[in-house]
DNA sequence: ACCAATGGTGACAATAATGAACCGATGGGA
DNA sequence: TCCCATCGGTTCATTATTGTCACCATTGGT
C-alpha cells in the first residue's frame, strides 16, 4: 500500500496557504519519511517544476508546474472560477465566511475561500486538505457519493480533530443518512473548536456529489435563525452553481429541496 | 537516473489545453512504459487528486488536486495574476497573441495566454510543456539564468521541432550572447512553422529569470515595423511586471533596455 | 462473427528505493 | 569563544518496490 509515488506526492499535502515554504527536515518529521528519502523525492518533483527552491533560502515552495496544471484544467473543465462567484455571493449576503472544496482523492481540496467583511469571523486556514468525517462539507458530499466511495473511506481509521469529532463509521452513516434526508449537512466544532459549518453539496452531471460549498461560523454566534438563513443561501446557491457547471442534482436531492421549501 | 516518481509526475506534461483527457494506453504509448505500471501510477494520483477519471468515459483527466496546489501557490506568492494583466494589455497594444511562462524544472511551463481579436492569429496551443532551446521565451530566459542551469539543461540532446531549430550547443550558447546584449529573444519558426516569437525576461527578486512573456505572430506577417513596435511594448510590459512582483533586473539586462532606448 | 483496440490484473525477476551513518555549514546559548 | 543542536545534503549496502510479460473482459469497427 505504500508506493513510494504515493509517498513522494503525499508530501505536497503539507503545502497551504498558513505554510506555503518548508524545508527538508520538517517535511522528513511530518511525513515520517527518511531524510534522504524526501531529500530525493524533492528533487526530482523540483525537476518537474511541481516544486521549486527559493533561491537563498533553503526552503520548498509549490512551484510553476502546478500553475500550468491548474490553468489546463480549468480551461478545459472550468468550475473553479464558476465557485468562486458564488462564494462571494454567499459570504456578502451571509456576511460570514464561505469556502468551496472539491472531492481531490480521498480528501477535499479546498478551492476557494471568501472572507467576511466583518471584524470577528472565521478566518480557516485556506488550501488544507480536509477530512471527510469531521467536515460539514466532507458529510455533504459523502452523502450524495457513490457507496463504494463512503465504504472505502469509513474502512480506514478516522481521526479526532476535535473532542467532538464522530470517529465510528456507524455513527457517520447514520448522520449520511440524515443529510440526504435533509440536503445538507452540519458540522459543529467537529473538525476545529469554535467552528460551526454547514454545508451543500453540488453535483456532476452524472448526479454524484464532487464537491461542496460551506459557510463557517464562530460557534458561540450560531443562532437557530442564522442557520436557516444560511440553509436558505446555500440552497439558493447551490442551484445556480449546478447550472453553471452543468451538474445534475439526482433525485434524492430534489427531494430534500422540495421539503425544505414546503417548511 | 529515471527514478519511479520521475516517471509518474511526466506523464502528468501530455496533458494540455489540446488533450485535456487521456486514456491509459495512450499514455503508456506516449511515455514508453509499460501499460500495468503506467496504470498503477494514475491509480496512485488519482487517490491523491492530482487526477480524476471521469465518471462515465475511461479517460483521465487533472483532477481537483491541483486547483487547491495552485490556488496555495497563488495566494503566497501571486504572480500568475499579475502576468494575466501584462497580457492583456499586450495583446491590446499589438494585436497579436502573447503569452506568458514561467521556468518549471527542465522546461518553460505556460502560465498565461491572450489571444488577438483578429481573425488570423496565432493560436497556440495553450498550457503546453516548451522547450528552452527552440523557443523565444526559453531563449530569453536562459540568456540570464545561472550559468549552471544553462549548461544542464545545453547538455542534453536538443530536439529538432522544425527544420530551422538549432540543436547544437554552441550555436545556442552563440545566441544567448547576441540575447544578453539586446535584452530580448526572437525566435523565427525554431519552435513552430509559421510562427515568430519576440520574448523578453522577467526576474525575480534576486536579479534571474524566472519566466518571459512573448508576442507570437504569424511568420509570414512579420515585418521590420512590427517587430520594433513588439520590442518596444515589451519592453515596457517588462518594467511593470518586474515592478509587479518584485522583480530586480540585472545590470546586463538594464543596460540592453539603455541601449534601446538610445537607439 | 471476427479482429483489433481498449482498460485492467496477477506473478515473478530485476531494479530502484530505503534509512542509518556521515559531512560541512550555520547559528544560538552558556 | 567554545560547544552543541540543527540544518541541507550525500553515500552505500540491504531489501522491498517496481517493471515486465502474459493473461482476461469489453468495446467498437469491418
Amino acid at each position: 500500500m505504500s508506493s513510494t509515488v504515493a509517498k513522494a506526492l503525499s508530501l505536497l499535502d503539507y503545502f497551504s496557504d498558513s505554510e506555503p515554504e518548508i524545508g527538508l527536515s520538517e517535511l522528513a518529521r511530518r511525513s515520517g519519511v527518511d531524510k534522504a528519502t524526501v531529500h530525493r523525492m524533492l528533487a526530482v518533483m523540483c525537476d518537474h517544476g511541481l516544486l521549486e527552491k527559493r533561491g537563498d533560502a533553503r526552503l520548498y515552495r509549490l512551484g510553476a508546474g502546478v500553475l500550468r496544471l491548474a490553468r489546463v484544467r480549468e480551461t478545459a473543465f472550468p468550475v473553479s472560477s464558476v465557485f468562486q462567484q458564488s462564494l462571494e455571493a454567499l459570504s456578502a449576503q451571509i456576511g460570514e465566511t464561505a469556502h468551496a472544496s472539491l472531492i481531490s482523492g480521498r480528501a477535499l481540496a479546498t478551492i476557494g475561500v471568501c472572507e467576511a467583511s466583518r471584524g470577528s469571523r472565521v478566518s480557516l486556514v485556506a488550501g488544507e486538505i480536509l477530512p471527510f468525517h469531521s467536515t460539514a462539507s466532507g458529510l455533504a458530499v459523502l452523502a450524495f457519493s457513490r457507496p463504494e466511495l463512503v465504504d472505502r473511506l469509513l474502512a480506514e481509521p478516522l481521526a479526532a480533530r476535535t473532542s467532538r469529532t464522530p470517529t465510528d463509521a456507524e455513527v457517520i452513516r447514520a448522520r449520511l443518512q440524515e443529510v440526504r434526508l435533509t440536503g445538507y449537512a452540519e458540522a459543529d466544532q467537529t473538525n476545529e473548536d469554535d467552528v460551526y459549518g454547514i454545508a451543500m453539496p453540488v453535483f456532476d452531471t452524472d448526479g454524484t456529489a464532487t464537491g461542496a460549498i460551506a459557510v463557517a461560523v464562530p460557534a458561540h454566534r450560531m443562532t437557530n435563525d442564522l442557520r436557516r438563513q444560511i440553509i436558505a443561501a446555500l440552497f439558493a446557491e447551490a442551484e445556480t452553481l449546478n447550472a453553471g457547471i452543468g451538474g445534475r442534482p439526482p433525485a434524492t436531492f430534489r427531494a430534500a429541496v422540495a421539503r425544505f421549501g414546503a417548511a
